[in-house]
DNA sequence: TCTGGGGTCCTAGGACCC
DNA sequence: TCTGGGGTCCTAGGACCC
């Protein structure tokens, strides 16, 4: 038997905000953007919950909905500033330690009682650490699986601490919503309706057969997930595993839908560039580069390329993303969204020709010197876009000011 | 309601190979 | 020739999470 903890930050984009911003303190919140552009909420704070805002909601319908509400633009580099402080907490805790994501994390604290005492005292120990060392509110679910303490630790919140002693799992589940379960999301959950199925009481007492026919694998998850158990997919993994990232991408939706070749393009450069850099900074090649399209009907397709040799270089990224984008957009239709996106990490560093070799060297160099810039001066500081487009593009003459990410200097 | 950005995992068909 | 079966890779799409 083993006691997972899930630790759960509370309204954390919001929470950091007030911190670097006192006054918006008790008020209705929203980090996102602006009322008036495109985007989604990122984060409501608990003010701005009750008048219906929740994360994932545009923002003008936020606005609609609350327009006192006071409008932020997101910073993940503090987020991770925070998410740092977040983690050496918990690893001072119990080193036993999994972020799950920039403000959530599973630790396992079996065998702890002799220094903390019972999983109970042991989290209010944790709660009040986090709260003076980084002046942030959680909360804590305790529980035998991880599925189970997360689930807890959400029925916990504001700032609460919820134990589900072992044995009563069961009990505990049964009168939520299946929505509740991590991976129920709205399609699975219209589908479990129709079938009468609306609480995690309701699926446990199904039989199991019923479920891998009409749901198949996923089913049988299910079946598991409403009993509370770990089983089977991402739960079961081991704690403490970090395996880096499996796929690194960047998209961008335009403020405005735009079928300008140019603006389309140079775009694409800057999302190649960015792409790239990343890869640099993981020390990984990809061999498989996707280009993603979004056209102003919101209709969405993908196209991949797996390319013979590994690269992390803006100017090979680019030239297939381009090359893909060339042979698949309808010419004209307006665009919404682009994304790059690469996946596929080179087993062991393969062998090129020589000539190749010698162009890649010449690359890497002068990659390696803007990303130092970029280092030293931010992220704008440095963009090849026009550079890129000069040497893949008939047409060389550009207005450097009008490339987007670029700083007039 | 008019829909971000960065991820993970799963399914499914076709190519290709043994 | 009238047609197996498995494994793996590639590609496209979609559900879901924060």
């Amino acid at each position: 038997m083993r006691t997972f903890f899930h630790v759960d930050m509370d309204a954390f984009f919001v929470s950091v905000e007030e911190l670097f911003d006192p006054t918006l303190k008790g008020k209705p919140v929203v980090v996102g953007g602006r009322p008036d552009e495109r985007g989604v909420v990122s984060a409501a704070s608990y003010a701005a919950r009750k008048f219906g805002v929740h994360s994932a909601m545009p923002l003008r319908t936020a606005y609609q909905m609350c327009p006192q509400a006071i409008f932020v633009d997101g910073h993940p580099d503090r987020y991770r500033e925070y998410s740092h402080k977040v983690h050496e907490v918990l690893q001072a805790f119990s080193p036993l330690v999994e972020m799950a994501s920039i403000d959530e994390a599973y630790l396992d604290i079996t065998g702890t009682e002799r220094l903390y005492g019972p999983p109970l005292k042991a989290a209010h120990l944790l709660h009040e650490r986090m709260k003076a060392a980084t002046n942030l509110n959680c909360s804590i679910g305790i529980a035998a699986s991880r599925l189970v303490a997360k689930i807890s630790s959400d029925q916990a919140k504001p700032n609460g601490v919820l134990w589900i002693i072992p044995g009563q799992e069961a009990a505990f589940l049964a009168p939520l919503d299946v929505r509740k379960v991590p991976g129920v999301g709205k399609v699975t959950e219209k589908n479990l309706h129709a079938v009468g199925i609306r609480k995690v009481g309701d699926l446990a007492r199904l039989d199991e057969a019923f479920l891998e026919q009409r749901f198949g694998k996923w089913g049988l998850a299910l079946a598991g997930k409403s009993r509370g158990l770990d089983a089977g997919g991402w739960f079961d993994s081991e704690i403490g595993a970090d395996e880096g990232p499996k796929s690194i991408s960047h998209e961008h939706t335009f403020n405005e839908d735009t079928a300008d070749l140019d603006r389309i393009e140079s775009t694409l450069a800057r999302l190649s560039e960015m792409v790239g850099r990343r890869l640099r900074e993981h020390k990984l090649q990809a061999r498989t580069l996707q280009l993603k399209l979004r056209y102003s009907d919101f209709s969405t397709i993908t196209r991949a390329h797996s390319v013979p040799r590994p690269t992390d270089l803006d100017t090979e990224i680019f030239e297939e993303i381009r090359e893909l984008f060339r042979r698949n957009w309808k010419a004209g239709a307006t665009v919404r969204l682009l994304g790059v996106h690469a996946a596929g990490w080179a087993e062991g560093g393969e062998q090129m020709d020589l000539l190749g070799e010698a162009r890649h060297e010449k690359w890497k160099q002068t990659l390696a010197a803007a990303d130092r810039m970029r280092d030293k001066f931010g992220e704008s500081a440095v963009s090849l876009a026009s550079s890129l487009r000069g040497k893949f593009r008939e047409r060389t003459h550009e207005n450097p000011a009008s490339l987007p990410g670029k700083k007039p200097t």
